[in-house]
DNA sequence: TCCTGTAGTGTTAAGCTTAACATCAAACGG
DNA sequence: CCGTTTGATGTTAAGCTTAACACTACAGGA
């Protein structure tokens, strides 16, 4: 099948030939596409024959290049494979689709750099708009986002200086709340188990919370938790033995807080591997609620964060800006709710 | 801040621009950026200055627009929600960033109408390839990407008939090896828990893996097992009733396969809240293996889809097909491992 | 009848990049 | 020293679409 003069997609037609086939201009063609209403029916209804019968399929990057919007919005997060960013690029997909954009994907890894070299390749895209996780980024990120003259979100984290817009809950809040909770439960020993904290991405979310905790044991006038750092707070089992070490070195404690999820469930499986039994002899709490969290039993006590909305949110504050061109600098806060389950008493 | 004339990307550079800056021909900047080693080198050092100093981002719509490819590869799954996609879009994302591609994405919601109108929109923005999830696509889709010219990859299901490759599983095989393994466990009246069946995209896979499992049960001269619908396959509460329903109908059921991990991991939360031991009043096997299968307890005996692998080759079989320009029809079959926990005796 | 407005359609050029070809100077071989 | 190759750089046009403007024909008002 020889491949014809025509569009790249081969075989296939521009707007030129559609137009030649039905005998108008390719501005005509152009306006049935994009604005019908500015066409004679009868004209119209031939234009639309053609494009059925060539199979026109418009050229986005010719269109791009013109009209100086892509219809792209790009999303760059830590990981996929972890369901608290699923849910989150769930949201913002959904809320991208009825508005007709499409979503340009990016993992970061958790790498600054990688965060950097994906935004200067993406912004090579021209999207309308960028949303990234949290707020912690290289200076040539920030700048090269401010200068680009589009909407950006960083969601998940709601901090000072951001580089446009946020939305959001404010994890020094989240782990503030959590830790409150337990010293309100009345435990006397409370140990707490997170990931090490550099200055990656992740890492400054996670110090926040931290911050949060240890604040609340500050206002309640007591000494900081027992702590325990964890190499890798995304490896279930790795967690877990951690959070047992910490417990069978500290024989008084009697509940644990999880910097999130997946230390607090692995440190229930741990626990009971060891033989002791939660929350009877051990109390657990996370921050985060991945659907494990609720399935593992006995439940684990937690932060529920709400990552789905926090994407359509993200997404649709975008969708805002475009829309209305405003330049109002939003920030949103999507807050968190404590989800009592029976790892605590 | 006046927009000035340039690239729109705001007061952004564009090749003649950061070109006038070092005194050379926008051609040149161009190969600087392309193909540096065609440059001499004082020349390629001025540029570089230039392209740092005008801080220019490059218009990879014009790019593909001239070039006729885009970098961009569009992968369509059902949901991104799911740890089972989100898995397999880590791969292709992975494999992808390797390359230096960019990946586009899209979710389906398992509607076959909505892969169609997206697969149109994708396909305006002339991408290098195309991965889709399951085997079952209307008319207008399969004609649409046939008639792209670039490479195909429909994942998760290996069938007859594809597009044009395929990377993933027999989900025949899979039922016939998940029912195998228990009927040679000596079960005597099993049970089988799974989604309506109707003609969408996703039902399509579970077809086959229904079909596997009457085929053992048929193999081992044995009637059908019992079965039991659920109307949404993918909410834990709603599926662990009906399972906990069919045993408690029938008393005489000592065994459950379900038609996947969320029924499973359902069934058994619902089954021991019922007051029943798994898997000693009744075991429970599924099809799948989140990470919530080995996380509940006890664990759920499963079949191991890789999810995360599948991804990954069928985005590195569509890059090989982009650097060789291969056209050989590629079918590769990931296969799946039985894993056995204790949920079944 | 003439003027004005408007609906419908066409023409031109621009948006940014790169393939293909053209040019020029220096290096090289004899 | 001349013809030729090679390396470095420039020029032109094309890739497809749409904004802006131009044009035509016809309707309606004075």
């Amino acid at each position: 099948m020889a491949t014809e003069k025509g569009d790249f997609l081969k075989g296939k037609a521009n707007l030129i030939k559609v137009a030649e086939h039905a005998g108008v201009s390719a501005m005509t063609v152009s306006r049935v596409i994009n604005q019908p209403s500015k066409v004679a029916d009868a004209t119209r209804q031939r234009v639309e024959a053609a494009l059925d019968a060539l199979g026109y399929v418009p050229n986005l990057a010719a269109n791009t290049l013109r009209r100086k919007r892509s219809g792209v919005i790009v999303a760059m997060v830590p990981t996929i494979d972890n369901s608290v960013f699923s849910d989150t690029i769930q949201g913002i997909s959904d809320a991208l689709e009825t508005a007709g954009y499409q979503l340009l994907l990016g993992c970061t890894s958790y790498s600054l750099e990688k965060e950097e070299k994906l935004t200067r390749a993406f912004l090579g895209r021209r999207p309308d708009g960028v949303i990234l996780t949290g707020s912690l980024h290289t200076d040539v990120t920030r700048n090269l986002l401010s200068n680009a003259g589009i909407p950006v979100v960083e969601m998940w984290d709601i901090a000072e200086g951001h580089i446009d817009m946020a939305v959001g809950f404010d994890n020094f809040q989240a782990g503030y709340d959590i830790a409150t909770y337990m010293l309100g439960r009345g435990y006397k020993n409370i140990g707490y188990v997170a990931g090490t904290e550099d200055h990656e991405a992740h890492e400054n979310r996670a110090a926040k919370r931290s911050a949060g905790i240890y604040a609340a044991f500050e206002d309640a006038c007591l000494p900081p938790p027992v702590r325990k750092n964890v190499d890798d707070p995304l490896n279930i089992e790795c967690c877990g033995a951690k959070a047992a070490d910490l417990v069978a070195s500290h024989k008084e404690i009697d509940a644990l807080i999880c910097a999130n999820e997946i230390i607090g469930v692995g440190a229930i499986k741990a626990l009971q591997l060891g033989g002791l039994v939660v929350p009877d002899d051990v109390s657990v709490a996370g921050i985060g609620d991945a659907s494990i969290a609720g399935l593992i039993h006995p439940g684990l006590t937690t932060i529920r964060i709400l990552g789905n909305r926090i994407g359509q949110r993200s997404a649709e504050v975008i969708l805002e800006c475009l829309k209305d061109g405003s330049a109002a600098k939003h920030q949103e806060d999507i807050g968190f709710h404590l989800v009592v389950r029976g790892s605590t008493k």
